[in-house]
DNA sequence: GTCTATATCCAGATAGAC
DNA sequence: GTCTATCTGGATATAGAC
């Protein structure tokens, strides 16, 4: 055989591999957010994949493993948006809205976004992770925090918002974020999208 | 042995099986919803408790039979609040107002309170509670904000409140609620309570 | 009422056949 | 790569001594 052709064959096979991956993690994502990490079976998580248990092991040395992979993808997307947030020309003001329209908007059309963050809240909440999950929390949990409160600053600046704590209007920002993430993730049903402008009074600069 | 010593002993040890009862409670409250109820060993309540891990059983017929009771009284207490507040004689804002900082208040001073709180929120997210729990949380999860929504109404009439949908309100507010309570329960330190005056501009009516 | 010892079960992880 | 069978450990719950 020639060493292009092996080549390609690893390709393939490497692809198929991470196809297999995405496949468990798409099943782990949804067990883990709604049961938790140790309710979760590794043979639930099979099961919902489509294969056999002892198969998964193929794939991750164990189900630790994939939690902690999980909360590392869950992270990397969240704080990726908050940093194309950041980056944006826009007004401080604006930049709130649009965040707060985007992430409602994940959470409605997009179930596997809503779990993310489903899975990002009860980890954070959690005694019982990994302690690598727990270190990746620690890290990456307060860099939506800053990132706000630094576009709150700018505001201020501008005299578009409030002067109001700065930490706490972001502070504010995440955890209603946080309870109407977990509030659509229960309640798929009954979810209905608050008004952005509600939302943006809490940051609006006031005329005495 | 006469009947009223008899009376007055079963007395005695009613009160004590109940002081039981109330240690393992305790115990098992900051276990739940810090660790989630599959991964709190018995044994963790117990030896938090301060006892052997067989004596569990003489209380409790079953770790769940524990969760179950415990999601009773969290439930309880938040709903007996609302209640509590619904029946006040007080102008709608000042409700709202009244509400946030009680709320508040418990969650900095008293520790059970706000790990009562993040039981009520991880058990609702969860699909891995006891059938019983699920049920009382169906029962009763919905309350508070039905009590909120009436609050509300009540506001828009009189003209304090804005005439934002109300729904959207009530959950704004619970979800707000639930957000800082989770981020309470967990950054222990580093919470500072957001000025309620933020909170009522979503609420107040605004001036043309 | 409380403890220690143990029966029982179940889930994670491994081994080995195909 | 995938499955079935199995080992192993650990946790719930029970039994029985004190």
């Amino acid at each position: 055989m020639k060493a292009s052709q092996m080549g390609r064959n690893k390709e393939i096979n490497e692809q198929m591999k991470d196809e297999r991956k995405e496949q468990i993690f798409s099943s782990a994502l949804k067990l883990f957010a709604r049961r938790g990490l140790s309710a979760t079976k590794i043979s639930d998580i099979a099961t919902a994949a489509g294969f056999s248990q002892g198969l998964i092991y193929h794939y991750f040395k164990s189900k630790d493993e994939i939690y902690i992979q999980l909360i590392k993808m869950a992270f990397a997307k969240l704080n990726s948006a908050a940093e194309q947030l950041d980056a944006l020309d826009l007004p401080p003001l604006q930049k709130i809205k649009l965040a707060y329209q985007s992430l409602m908007q994940g959470l409605v059309t997009n179930e596997d976004a809503s779990l993310t963050h489903l899975l990002i809240a009860t980890a954070a909440a959690s005694d019982s992770v990994p302690v690598k999950a727990k270190q990746i929390i620690q890290e990456q949990y307060f860099f939506p925090y800053q990132v706000m409160t630094r576009i709150i600053k700018a505001g201020q600046k501008t005299g578009s918002i409030n002067n109001k704590n700065p930490k706490e209007l972001a502070l504010l920002f995440w955890s209603t974020i946080r309870g109407l993430s977990i509030y659509r993730a229960v309640h798929t049903e009954s979810f209905l999208v608050p008004d952005v402008d509600i939302i943006l009074e809490m940051f609006k600069h006031k005329e005495k």
